[in-house]
DNA sequence: CATCAGGTTGACGTTTACGTCCACGGGTGT
DNA sequence: ACACCCGTGGACGTAAACGTCAACCTGATG
């Protein structure tokens, strides 16, 4: 709709995906020291494209998931491996099962801390007052 | 099953907590300074009861999932709180439904990112040639 | 031309979550 | 009495992930 969709264009300075994703630029400049992003270069001003762009918000989920940056980067190259030309299909295999697991098992977790917070909201709901028709109606 | 069964003991001492979940007496004792833990004392020694047990393995799942010490203690207040006294239940709904909403996009992005890797090792998978009736029966 | 916004690297500071090392005390087996 | 083993608290070290300057280089603009 907006006129800059972002995911339309294809050139970003650091600022345009700081301000999008609401992270400093220190941050950007940091994942690239770590090897997760590799911008183009004009002189020494970094350019990203939406490949970096896409990485980014890899990262970004990675790190609402709480893994750390060596965890991302190698999940990263879970999706950068070129898996018609990998000579170890079978590793890449083993790597992404891997992190189905870890991933899997933080599901459980998470499952089962949602269902024991819903509980105790429920019974702090109740105490308060289960809605009536009464109170919807107001 | 065991004679041991952890669940069905009352007391522990530090060492058994480590040992159980392969973490270090350090460790516990941090959480105790940050005040996650508070363990009755004999002397000076630490005495582990099930509600601390209990509330250690809270603190790993926690932790697994990526929260900070700080958000696991908020977190285990929740559950601290004395739903049927509170003079304040709507301000423990609302912490309750804060946690809820964070829990459930965490929810979200991890099935995201587990059907992006579903369909990653998938095309792995077709490469390395799928199992057949023959690959199964070997 | 002066200035100013935005970009760069480098060095150092900071917070979190422990690990490591230490000197010390208390109970136990021999 | 002596050697162990376990536990304790204090001090210091450390890795990760940035934040915070500082000093510098642009390119655009009034």
């Amino acid at each position: 709709m907006n006129k800059h969709d972002a995911d339309k264009r294809d050139l970003f300075a650091i600022a345009d995906l700081a301000k999008e994703f609401g992270i400093s630029t220190r941050a950007i400049r940091f994942y690239e020291t770590k090897g997760l992003l590799k911008p183009d270069r004009v002189g020494s001003t970094r350019v990203f494209r939406r490949r970096d762009r896409a990485r980014l918000i890899l990262i970004l989920r990675g790190k609402r998931l709480g893994f750390s940056l060596r965890d991302i980067s190698e999940y990263l190259s879970l999706y950068d491996t070129d898996n018609s030309r990998t000579a170890q299909v079978q590793l890449l295999i083993e790597k992404v099962d891997e992190r189905l697991g870890l991933l899997r098992s933080q599901l459980t977790d998470l499952e089962t801390t949602i269902a024991e917070l819903s509980e105790i909201r429920a019974l702090a709901d109740e105490r308060i007052g289960p809605a009536t028709d009464i109170d919807k109606a107001s």
